[in-house]
DNA sequence: ATATTTTTTTAGGCATGCCTAAATTTTTAG
DNA sequence: CTAAAAATTTAGGCATGCCTAAAAAAATAT
């Protein structure tokens, strides 16, 4: 079935919402970030329901189906695959092409996509370190890896986490980690495996082996 | 003011139906290229008009107005760019590109197409042999000759002509001289300079000075 | 537990850009 | 010059995707 640009930008949108939070998405959340009225996201989401796209249930939110995510993650591989072509060739700032990628994710060509994909070089990440799914829709390994994994003394980056509960996203907020923070494990307790962490300078905080397995780190 | 995608669509193919014939464009015509009935056409003239991007009289037939024709322009100029990029670094084909430079045209960002055209290399004409339009608007010299200026026992291909009134082209229909009509300059007369053309194989015709200077070759 | 606030949905409208059917104007043929 | 044919326009509708205002449901506070 075909989609109108409107609908892309609801799936781009609810994909983007479900990486930050894999619960239902609330209407209003998708209404902010389209920038459209709550009463309109409300009637496209139940358009989107029809033609099997979200599993929407009304006042409890939506979700991508299967082949919702399968489109939705379409869309975001043109616009990141844009995006490297906007920064490689045509000589962009990282800072200026966001508005530019939203036009040409729309481009409906998978041979255009594809060959585009090799002209870069099979990127994995674009200009602002997010995956590029390929073209089946897998995203690439990019090589994290769980905090509990790592020996004493090594230092490391904050690059996403293993759950989204959000106690664990609470705890982590208490705690000053954030995507990006520069990590150093200070000490390994033998006993439960708890961690000492430093974190870019910040008091050294305690975490315990649970939560470090859930904290995705780059070295 | 803005232009939708579909106000951009009617001032190409206006555009386009004006390289062929400089005179009003009908809305029959127009209803042929865009694959949409005469009504709707009618509805969309009368919108352009009030935008001041067409001059349209009811029964009368379209011309661009100046606005509507560098608006028209740019459209041609990113379809052709879009076309060389295509064709140049992403491998396709010249008879692949064109659909999808349908959908590149209306990419809105002025940085972007030039930088792509200096990434090309400034490019003068798209895969086809068309003329690219500069950042200006301004329609590259492609190095045709007014036919007068040849000399007899010259083969030539009809590119153009330098004017439109009607009786003008109303006797090159009469002679069958097309364009794109391969020409051979069998006689120049010394007298007049009346020339004995021959047009690919058909019965030789005579044409005068004054008509030879307006038509467009190269050789 | 209930009242208030917030979130979400429904109802009714509007602009764009298309359609069909009918009316009107222009062109062509006799 | 007039009648038929062709081209064009007008009128009335429809789908998409947005809006505001009002109603309904859910969450929060007392």
């Amino acid at each position: 079935m075909n989609t109108s640009l409107a609908e892309e930008n609801y799936l781009k949108i609810i994909y983007r919402l479900s990486e930050a939070n894999p619960n239902e998405i609330s209407t209003n959340s998708v209404s902010e970030m389209t920038q459209t009225k709550a009463a309109s996201v409300s009637d496209m989401l139940r358009k989107l329901s029809e033609k099997g796209w979200v599993n929407y249930q009304k006042y409890q939110g939506v979700r991508l189906t299967e082949e919702g995510q399968r489109i939705a993650l379409n869309i975001v591989r043109k616009h990141r695959l844009w995006e490297v072509f906007l920064v490689e060739k045509m000589r962009f700032n990282w800072d200026e092409v966001h508005e530019i990628a939203e036009q040409l994710e729309h481009i409906e060509s998978d041979e255009l996509i594809n060959k585009l994909d090799a002209f870069l070089g099979f990127p994995k990440v674009d200009p602002h370190g997010d995956p590029i799914p390929n073209k089946d829709g897998v995203l690439p390994d990019l090589g994290y890896q769980a905090l509990s994994d790592c020996k004493a003394n090594t230092s490391c980056k904050l690059m996403g986490v293993a759950q989204d509960s959000t106690v664990f996203l609470q705890l982590l907020t208490k705690l000053e980690l954030n995507l990006g923070s520069k990590l150093q494990i200070l000490e390994i307790n033998n006993f439960d495996r708890s961690i000492l962490l430093s974190i870019e300078g910040k008091q050294p905080v305690f975490i315990s082996h649970e939560v470090a397995k859930n904290i995705l780190i780059k070295i």
